[in-house]
DNA sequence: TGCCAGGATGATG
DNA sequence: CATCATCATGGC
């Protein structure tokens, strides 16, 4: 993946390669993108804005600056891994190559950990519109305005503060409580978010599940997508039937150590036909 | 109307 | 250890 830098107007673009916009950003792994135009995205993450242009060949980042692309956009889109051998890799399984010829352009991002912890835990029982629809309330409702229509994802102690009561207007139903119960002991260090990247997965699943409303699934979502550990595996009802039918003896070698890419290929594949 | 959606929980067999 | 009702909501 080469970078190229323009120095005039913060217009930063990388080559395109395995990086497609509507692939990654609306595969189901993150829930705050959405279309603006002809291969146009706007979202915000790690409270800043940021619209994407997809062309033939590249992906331009419209409203950053050189810092932030390094610190925050390079590993949120996972710009060191290569994603052709990876996809090479991937190929060696029948199945996975399906999935590959189809969703080459997934790229997994590597999102804030309690946005993240935040989303799946609103996952629950859930369909995707309506967990952007309660998202984009919840950021509307509590997170600090960042200008335009932009807002960042709310901190604990806002959501503390607004308690399940306040929680109302955004619909999440029987999952308030849990956003609220998430908030307190994160907010209260009983759930140490940070500690939990030099964690194994087994202990940052068990800290993770402290919380009310994370079981089994949210956690390794949790892990996944917030804390990038590529290996962990989330089961939902797709990646169950994928797993029953196509693999009932457990997944091939090629996702050694890279489960989960593997799992969001499946799931997209699996869940768009 | 009934069913489904990136589930967790507590009770029951 | 496997299964089941319940939790609330919107889209179809």
């Amino acid at each position: 993946m080469k970078t190229e830098k323009s120095n005039k107007k913060s217009i930063i673009s990388v080559k395109k390669s395995c990086f497609d916009l509507a692939l990654t950003l609306d595969c189901g792994q993150a829930f705050r993108w959405a279309p603006t135009g002809e291969n146009e995205w706007h979202g915000v993450a790690y409270s800043r804005p940021l619209t994407l242009r997809q062309t033939e060949d590249e992906i331009i980042f419209i409203g950053t600056n050189d810092e932030d692309f390094e610190n925050i956009w390079k590993p949120y889109f996972d710009l060191e891994r290569d994603y052709e051998i990876l996809c090479r890799r991937f190929e060696a399984d029948g199945n996975l190559k399906k999935a590959v010829s189809e969703c080459c352009g997934i790229r997994l991002l590597r999102q804030e950990p309690w946005e993240a912890l935040c989303s799946f835990i609103i996952s629950a029982n859930n369909n995707i519109p309506r967990i952007k629809g309660i998202i984009d309330r919840l950021c509307r409702l509590l997170g600090e305005h960042l200008g335009g229509d932009d807002y960042a994802f709310p901190s604990p102690e806002k959501i503390i503060e607004a308690g399940v009561e306040g929680l109302a207007p955004i619909r999440a139903g029987f999952r308030a409580k849990y956003i609220v119960d998430a908030a307190c002991k994160v907010a209260s260090g009983e759930v140490d978010l940070n500690s939990i990247f030099n964690m194994t997965l087994d202990e940052g699943r068990d800290e993770l599940i402290k919380i009310k409303g994370v079981g089994e699934k949210v956690a390794q979502c949790a892990l996944l997508y917030g804390f990038g550990k590529v290996d962990a595996f989330p089961v939902d009802v797709w990646v169950k039937r994928i797993m029953s039918e196509l693999y009932p003896e457990g997944l091939p070698e090629c996702t050694n150590g890279v489960r989960g890419i593997a799992q969001q290929y499946l799931f997209h594949w699996r869940r768009t036909r």
